[in-house]
DNA sequence: CGTGACTCCGTGACCGTTCACGTCCATTAA
DNA sequence: TTAATGGACGTGAACGGTCACGGAGTCACG
C-alpha cells in the first residue's frame, strides 16, 4: 500500500478540454441526459468511444450516493449449492447491468459473517444477497447493514427478510412420492449433517410425504454430504436396518454416489433389491450407476428471482411481489424401481 | 437507479465532532499514522468503535488513488476448475485482507472479455486475475487495462504476461508414467476439447512421456469435458480400437466417468482389462466404480499464488520471483492396475 | 419590442476520504 | 534568552464524478 500514485486515467474534465465543452456536457451524454443537442452530443460520442473513456464508479458512487453493485456473502463454497448460487446469481447481476462483488466466509461463526457484510457495505454495495445453509440467528446484522438491502437466498435468520427459496421440504415429498408410486413402503432416509437448513427440510419433507401416506417412517440414518458419509451411512443402513427399507430417500447426489457403492459392495442390486433417489442433480448423476434419480433444483432461476428480489428491495417502484419459491422437481434415471416381491401397484 | 438518495452514512467528520478533533486526526487514527498522542487515540479509537464507524471504501480509493480490491474475470464456471479457481483466489484475497470482484464471462470472445476488464477497471480494482480455458490472443488488452496490472491464472495470451501456472502437462506426464510403471505399453487418450488449452496441454504431456519411453502413440478420441462425452469418447474407443489399447489416459474426471460407464456396459472390467487415470480429483472420484486413480491440482495453492503474483504487480517493491508453477500429482485409486496376459514389470 | 417559455449549456458546491502543508506549543541546545 | 527541533494537531485542496442551479440564446406571441 505504500507506492507511488498511478498515472493518471482519463478524466470527464479530460473529454471536455478535447471537445471544447464543459464537464457537466460531457456527463450529461454518458448519462444520456436529454438536454444535449444532436451535434454536440454526437462530438462528445466520438470523442469518448476514441479515447476509450471509462467512469470512474467510485467517483461516480461517492457523488451520486448510488450503487450498481450486488454483495454476496457465502459459506461452503466448495459444495455444490453455494458454488452453483455464486456462479448464478452472478450471472444474473450481470444481466441487469450489476456489478459484483463476493465476500465467502471460511466457518460460520456471526463474527465472521459480520465482518464480511461490513466489508461489503464498506464497499458501498447496493445491496447484499446472502445464503446461509445453517439456520443462524442474525438479528444483530440490521445493524451492521444499516441501510443496505439484504435478501437472504433460501436462508433463514432469524428476523423477517425478504427471501427467496427452494422448496426443499417440497422436492424432498417429490422424491418420496415417486418412491411410493412405484410401490415402496417402507423408505429410510439419509439424511443430511442436522444443522443444515436444507438437510432438515429435505428430511422433514420425507416425514410429512411418509405420514401423508399414513405409512411409518423407515430408519434415519444421517452424513455430512460427502460420498464417504454416504458410504458409512449406507453401511450402517444394511447392518442395523436390513429388511426395515426397499428404498431410501438420499438428501444429496454425493451421499447417494456413496451409497451406491456401499450397497454394491455387499451385492445389493440398485434398484432390483433397493431404489435409491438423490437430490441436486449433479453433472455427474446422469453416469452414476445406476445412473441416478434425483431431484432438480433450478439455480439459475433462484439466482434471477434473488437479484430481482434485491432490486426490489433497493428500489420500491413497484408493488413489492410474494417471496418467490422455486419448485424442485424429479430426474428420473434408473436408480429407483418397484420393490421386490410385489409386481407392480 | 432513479430513486431518493440513501440516508446518510456516518462520516469520519461525524466522529470528528463527537470525540472533538479534527477530521484529519480521526483518519489518521484510522490509518494507524503514528502523530496522535495515545490519549486522543484512545478516545478516537473509542467513539469509532462505539458508533461502529466503517470507511467508505469508494471515497477512500477515489482520494488516495489506490486500491485493495482484486477483480477475477473467468469463463465456463459450471466447470471443476473454474470455479475452484473463483473460490480459492477469493479466500486468497481475503487471507490478505483484500476484497474481490468477479466478472464473469458468458462467451468466450474478445468483446465479452474485453466488457468484463473494463468493468473490473471501471471499479478500479487494483489488479485483474484473468484465467481463459482457451488461448485466445489478447494483445490488444493491455490498451483496456491501460495500467492495471494482470496475472494469467493458468492460461495462455499472445503475449508476455504475469502468470501462474498448473503444469497440466506434467501433470499428464506423471498419468501417463503411471500406467507404463503398471507395465501397460499400448496407452490411449481420451482427450478435452481441442481449443481449451488444458486439454492440449494434458494430450503433450502424454505424447511426450509415450514417446520418452519410445512407444507408438496409441489411438486418441476426444470429447467435451461432460460425462456424456467420455462414454461416446469410450464406445468409439472399443468400437474402432478395440485391441489397441490396455490403458487410457483420460482428460478430466468427468469423462473418466462416462468411459468407466461405458466399458461397464460393454463387460469390459475395469482395472483387470482396461487401466485408467483421470484428471482433477473432484470430491466423487474416490467414490466412482472402481474408485479412480487421478491427478489432482491444489488448487488452493494456485490461488494464493495467483494473488501473491498480482500483488508484486501492483507494488514491485522485493525482485519479482519467477513465474511459480504447480505441480499437479497422482492420487492412486483403484481404476489403473497391471495389464492383462503380464503377471508385472 | 418586451415577455415568457424552452433548449442548450456552464458554474459552484458537494460526496467522504487522503495528502501536503501549516500552525501551535513544548522541549532542548546554543 | 533565543533559535531550532519536533510532536500533535488542524486547514485547504485535491480525487472524479453528480446535482441543483442559473444564464445565454432562440422562438412565438401579445
Amino acid at each position: 500500500m505504500r507506492h507511488p500514485p498511478k498515472k493518471k486515467n482519463l478524466t470527464i474534465h479530460d473529454v471536455a478540454a478535447l471537445t471544447g465543452v464543459s464537464y457537466q456536457t460531457v456527463s450529461r451524454v454518458i448519462n444520456g441526459m436529454p438536454e444535449v443537442s444532436a451535434s454536440t452530443r454526437a462530438r462528445v460520442q466520438q470523442i469518448l468511444t476514441e479515447v476509450g473513456f471509462r467512469p470512474n464508479m467510485t467517483a461516480r458512487q461517492l457523488a451520486s450516493k448510488r450503487s450498481t453493485t450486488v454483495g454476496l456473502v457465502t459459506f461452503a463454497t466448495s459444495f455444490y449449492g453455494p458454488s452453483q448460487i455464486m456462479v448464478n446469481s452472478e450471472q444474473a447481476s450481470k444481466e441487469l447491468g450489476l456489478s459484483f462483488m463476493f465476500s465467502g466466509i471460511v466457518e460460520q461463526s456471526t463474527q465472521y459473517i459480520r465482518r464480511a457484510v461490513n466489508e461489503l457495505c464498506a464497499h458501498q454495495v447496493c445491496g447484499i444477497l446472502i445464503h446461509l445453509p445453517w439456520e443462524v440467528d442474525l438479528r444483530e446484522l440490521h445493524d451492521v447493514c444499516r441501510n443496505v438491502p439484504l435478501v437472504a437466498v433460501d436462508s433463514d435468520f432469524g428476523f423477517e427478510c425478504p427471501s427467496v427459496f427452494i422448496n426443499q421440504e417440497s422436492g424432498s415429498r417429490e422424491a418420496t412420492r415417486h418412491l411410493l408410486q412405484l410401490g415402496h413402503r417402507k423408505i429410510a432416509h439419509l439424511c443430511g449433517p442436522v444443522p443444515w437448513r436444507a438437510a432438515k427440510l429435505r428430511y422433514v419433507g420425507w416425514k410429512k410425504e411418509m405420514k401423508a401416506a399414513r405409512l411409518p417412517l423407515g430408519p434415519v440414518v444421517d452424513g455430512d454430504w460427502t460420498a464417504e458419509s454416504g458410504f458409512e451411512a449406507a453401511q450402517k443402513l444394511i447392518s442395523n436396518h436390513w429388511g426395515k427399507f426397499t428404498a431410501v430417500v438420499v438428501a444429496n447426489d454425493q451421499m447417494a454416489l456413496g451409497a451406491i457403492r456401499a450397497f454394491e459392495e455387499n451385492s445389493i442390486r440398485i434398484p432390483q433389491k433397493i431404489s435409491l433417489v438423490g437430490f441436486d442433480d449433479i453433472p455427474e448423476a446422469g453416469f452414476f450407476r445406476p445412473p441416478l434419480s434425483t431431484i432438480k433444483q433450478d439455480f439459475a432461476a433462484l439466482g434471477r428471482l434473488s437479484v430481482q428480489c434485491l432490486m426490489e428491495q433497493v428500489e420500491p417502484s413497484r408493488t413489492t411481489s410474494p417471496t418467490p419459491t422455486i419448485q424442485p422437481f424429479l430426474i428420473e434415471r434408473e436408480s429407483a424401481a418397484k420393490p421386490p416381491n410385489q409386481p407392480g401397484r
